[in-house]
DNA sequence: CGCATTTACTTCGAAATATGAACTATTCAA
DNA sequence: TTGAATAGTTCATATTTCGAAGTAAATGCG
């Protein structure tokens, strides 16, 4: 703590006493994340984290509330990097799948598990209020995921 | 929910769900800014809500978890914009402390009670528990502020 | 005191990222 | 079959971020 911010803050609302938690959580784990070194940027590194399963471009885009372009050039890099290829969708031969390589679910693992290191250290939290704090945050995202697309794709 | 993602993500720590949660919320959150047309950049929001009180760039550059000539510039833009006039610190003459003029304090209510509404739609949780995410929020916070400081000065 | 070092911020050019408009290939609908 | 819509790509541009070198003020130390 800077000075004694922590007075100050109890006097917002909650609402944005929630929001200042979440950016400071957001920004202290993407710092971490440059300190793996792991040779991926922020935005492979999320989109490895994503490929759980297959999936195609245009619904990791809505996942990532990005735009298809950017998802391409994420693509390029871990398809060149060896983490994944592009498969057709037999469904729908517009559409690529991006499926993990087994190197591509090795560092998944890895991304994983060092993840869950760095939120532990980040937020300080004990077993319980992790628990309680990741079902609302599951919560928070199921909300957006539902609500939250059809306004992304606003304009 | 583009699939049945929410019954995946279940089965993984309660610690990378936290992260995909908070990951969701954030950027929806960056998302909702942009829809705000204040003039402002994201960068630049951030900075009109630390300023609750006459900061110190370096305080700033800490709390923002970056780096001096990224604050230079934010404060730039925002003492341009007439939200804010530097001032010398009469305790430390090299420093300047950032502080918001009428114009700047208006903003920042607006951005504040934008903020809320903000939260409330994206995360969709009820009163209680928006109180109990604060709750854990702040904590977090106060332990990123605690420890992370010193970490982000490594190197 | 006077000089070296550290600290606070600025400048500016380069690097990384993100974005959108125009394009190709495929599907869908009539 | 043809026209419109959709999935993804390309590429040039805008935005953002960073870091190394610079200025000015403070601090430490003989």
């Amino acid at each position: 703590m800077t000075h004694d911010d922590s007075a100050l803050i109890r006097c917002l609302s909650s609402e944005v006493q929630a929001m200042m938690g979440v950016y400071a959580l957001y920004w202290k784990l993407e710092e971490s994340l440059d300190a793996l070194e792991v040779g991926l940027s922020h935005q492979e590194c999320h989109m490895m984290v994503k490929l759980e399963r297959p999936k195609r471009m245009g619904v990791l885009a809505a996942d990532m509330l990005t735009v298809p372009s950017t998802i391409t050039s994420t693509a390029d890099a871990l398809e060149e990097a060896g983490y994944l290829t592009r498969q057709r969708d037999p469904e729908d031969r517009r559409a690529w799948l991006l499926v993990l390589t087994n190197k591509g679910l090795e560092m998944r693992q890895v991304l994983m598990s060092e993840a869950g290191d760095l939120f532990r250290r980040a937020s300080g939290l004990d077993a319980d209020e992790t628990a309680e704090f990741a079902r609302l945050a599951r919560k928070i995202r199921e909300n957006i995921m539902k609500t939250g697309i059809p306004e992304g794709l606003k304009k």
